[in-house]
DNA sequence: CAATTTTTTCAATTGATTTTGAAGGAATTG
DNA sequence: CAATTCCTTCAAAATCAATTGAAAAAATTG
């Protein structure tokens, strides 16, 4: 999970964390996962606030227990969707806009040179691409559901 | 370019280079690269590898110059598509073999507790999803197009 | 509301990754 | 095949990210 986690960008310590809670029947105390992961109070404290505000992990409430507890979103699915919307929904949409900006420049120019009309061109690829990529995020994060069928297209097209 | 590179586990550097022969009209040498992104020529050099290495930049023949040139590949769906394979999959795989190493363990045990009972059965849902995307993965890789379709249950049934 | 326990914060440290550039190795040319 | 140009390697330096733990803040209890 560490590994996995990693990948997508959060620090894999969170991913231990997680994991930790995702296999424990009962919720676990913040002194508890650092015992059990080795890691110190203040990575605890800090991973248990990550994974809260993506929404993987809980408080659990045990009456007249002092300790806040932990216990692990399990609907995994229902995380993906939230991270692809709030992180890479973003991710993308700033790589579209800077392609749309480098386009505005691009056709700005009076008398643009072969590279420019280029570049024009293989930017307006990306563009395209970016676009495309957003939507189906877009859809992915409403739906659970991703079907890239709408993309046959540019996959054939090759270039 | 950078960031999303980045994102996928790339040097940002190397995205930086894939972008400047992307958007070049004529393949560029190495010096070239180098004074364009700033970037020293060992770093540009291991960056060209790399590019190479996952099919990404071609080497471009110019007859009668002596420095090797480079272009970029532009079938980007293709790219994606290699790395899937390539990298992606292992990535899946690890875990997904990972997963199964410690169910075997846990149903190796003789009296198992309530604990080792709930870690198994949430391991069980891990392999189950890493499974799922292994071979969704595979398909990409193959056909170049990806559905989600499979996944409707899983995605419904919540928990 | 003071005493105590728990949690968070953050500057300093540690650790990991990336970049540099000089040295050595290849390739090309006359 | 020597001279030259080009490319790669790799140890050291620089940069960037994660972790620690003590101090501050917040929460809980009698």
């Amino acid at each position: 999970m560490g590994d996995l986690v990693d990948f997508w960008g959060f620090k894999s310590s969170t991913g231990r964390i997680w994991t930790l809670l995702y296999l424990s029947t009962a919720p676990l105390s913040a002194d508890e996962i650092a015992e059990r992961t080795g890691l110190s109070t203040g990575a605890v404290s800090m991973g248990l606030t990550e994974l809260e505000r993506w929404g993987v992990a809980d408080r659990a409430v045990l009456p007249g227990v002092r300790k806040r507890h932990y216990r692990a979103e399990t609907d995994i699915w229902g995380v993906v969707r939230r991270i692809f919307r709030e992180r890479e929904l973003r991710l993308v949409g700033k790589a579209r806009d800077r392609f749309q900006e480098a386009i505005d420049l691009l056709e700005a120019i009076e008398e643009p040179t072969e590279e420019d009309r280029h570049a024009l061109e293989r930017l307006r690829g990306l563009l395209g691409l970016a676009t495309l990529g957003y939507s189906m995020i877009e859809t992915f994060a409403k739906v659970g559901t991703l079907s890239l069928e709408p993309i046959r297209g540019v996959l054939s097209r090759g270039r």
